[in-house]
This record gives C-alpha cells, structure tokens and sequence, in this order.
DNA sequence: TTACTTATTTGTAATGATTACAATTATAAC
DNA sequence: GTTATAATTGTAATCATTACAAATAAGTAA
C-alpha cells in the first residue's frame, strides 16, 4: 500500500499559503488526507485522528475539509454516490472505483482534459473523471471459483 | 429549454431489450428521464408522476431507477455530492454543473475517454466526466452587479 | 373461473451522511 | 488582564437513501 510522510513545518506552509490559520485540528486533517493516499471519507479521518486528539469533533473533520476544498488545496471526491472521499491536489490524476471491493484506484491519465479553464462558456473550477467496473483485484478472485 | 418526447411503444421496447418488464410506473419513471433532459433527482421525478399517478411510492421510484441503471439504460450521475441525477444513456457525453445556480449543462466533448473497456488492468462498466465552476449565466449576472 | 404462485408496488421505519446552531474554548488585540 | 474574535465542540435537525414487511397485481395451471 502507498504511503508517505509529510513534515509539520510543510503542511503549516501549505496551509498558510492557502490562507488557512495552522491549528492542532487543520494540520492533522491535512496531513492525514496526504499521507493516507487511500481517499479517506470524512469518517476515516475522525476515526484516525481520534487517539491523538481525543477532543477532536466530527464536526470540526467536516469544516476543515469544506475549507481546504473550497481553497484549492484538496479535491472532494463525488465517486460512489454515497460519502465523499477526499484526496490531496498535486498532479491531476483520474480515478477508478470498483463496484465489488469499493476500491478507489487513481489513474494516470494522458489527456488535456484537465487543462482546460473553460468549456463550452463556462469557466471551470474542478475536473473529475470517474471510471467505474470491476477491479483486477477481484477479477482474478472471481476467476478462482 | 430542451425537451422531446417518446412514445409509449418506444419505450416499452427499450425496457423490453433491457430485460426489464415494462409496468405502468417503470414506463413513466423512464419516460420521464427521457423526456426531461434536465438530470432529474428522484424527488423530481416522483413529484412530476405523482399527478399522474397518485398512488406512486418513492420507493418505486428508487427501485426501478436502481434497475435501469444496473441494465444500462440510465446513468447515475454522482456530481453534486448531494443527491444522485439521471440521465437517459444514448451517446457519451461530459456535464458542467455550476456551482452558483446548480444547473447540469450536457458537455460534447471529443475525447476518446468513453471508449475505454479497461484501464490499468480494471474492468470499466461507466465513464463519467464531470466538471465544476461558474457557468456562463451566472458570469453575466455577476457582471451586471 | 378459481386457486395458487410469483412479481411488483406501496408505506413506513431505519440508517447514515451532512448541516445548523448555540455553547464552549482557544487565540489575538489592546 | 480584559475584551474581542476565531476556532472547536456537542447536539439536534435535515435529508437522501435503504430495509423490510404488508398489500396489490400479474401470471400459471387446473
Ligand atoms: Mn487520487
Ligand atoms: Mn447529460
Ligand atoms: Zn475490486
Ligand atoms: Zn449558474
């Protein structure tokens, strides 16, 4: 499984630079997001979190995540039609999501999509490709019965 | 706005091909997704149907959107993040919605996304483009202001 | 038709994600 | 330190979706 870490002093700048005061709350959502490269949904960060930061509110995940959206900083997922899954913003990237496992795989993909400031008049913010099936994963585990 | 209309022998064909058995509620559920091509929410569509049909449960609606969908007939569209639009499956194509008035604009877009059966191994059933931002109605209004 | 089986629809209750909001706590300004 | 402002917390409300059992309709075989 990916990982990575990421260091207080660069989130704190991430966030700064995104005009968001650093707290204790912001900087673990954060780096939660990044770190855990999985598409965390707002319950998997509060679950997480939790034994570091025992007063933490699930309220508090919700408004730090709607924040760093509307920033720029991550992408709110709309993937499987049920919770939101979140994602950091570095490289724009695709995804696909298994309709057996519920696995979120990201997808590189080599099209000018993503670049495009506006379409057909209207100025565009966010670009989502969502590619849905039946991962390799469980193909192969389908193919053993 | 755009509308069309379809005949009840068209769409009893349709459901007929999908293996699905062509009720009263299930040819108005998908006439009505049809004809409106405004990517109507369940609610919407129940709301629309039930002069028509005064004794139509939601949970009707709800069922037979899930089964057009599992058959392919209709699209699920997750793009809000709120609640789940359908739209009726006849040629690939992209949405804009705008995040000011909530209007899903349909997008023609070329690219040979859609044509993709397998990506990185995985098994790909559904492709959906999605893009967010400020569509082109509400950019005049602003300027007005 | 009638009796019986199966499919569909309906109504209501439960679930679960998200939001609203007021109270509490922390941070900043003076 | 006092006051003002911002952030966090806890709880209640909202709202889309699902679960489920009862009612109704459709299909089948005498
Ligand atoms: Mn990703
Ligand atoms: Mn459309
Ligand atoms: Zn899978
Ligand atoms: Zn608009």
């Amino acid at each position: 499984m990916n990982e990575r870490t990421v260091s207080t002093e660069e989130l704190k700048n991430l966030l700064l630079a995104s005009g968001v005061k650093p707290s204790v709350q912001r900087l673990n959502v954060l780096r939660y997001v990044i770190e855990e490269m999985n598409h965390p949904s707002v319950d998997k960060i509060y679950q997480n979190l939790l034994p570091q930061i025992p007063t933490l509110s699930k309220t508090t995940v919700y408004n730090t995540l709607k924040q760093l959206t509307e920033k720029g900083v991550i992408n709110a997922l709309n993937i499987d039609g049920h919770e939101i899954k979140y994602d950091f913003i570095e490289h724009a990237h695709a995804h696909f999501i298994c309709t057996s496992c519920n696995q979120i795989y990201d997808i590189e993909l080599d099209s000018d999509i993503y670049q495009m400031q506006s379409i057909e008049g209207h100025q565009v913010f966010n670009t989502q490709v969502n590619f849905k099936g039946i991962c390799n994963n469980c193909k192969q585990k389908q193919k053993e019965n």
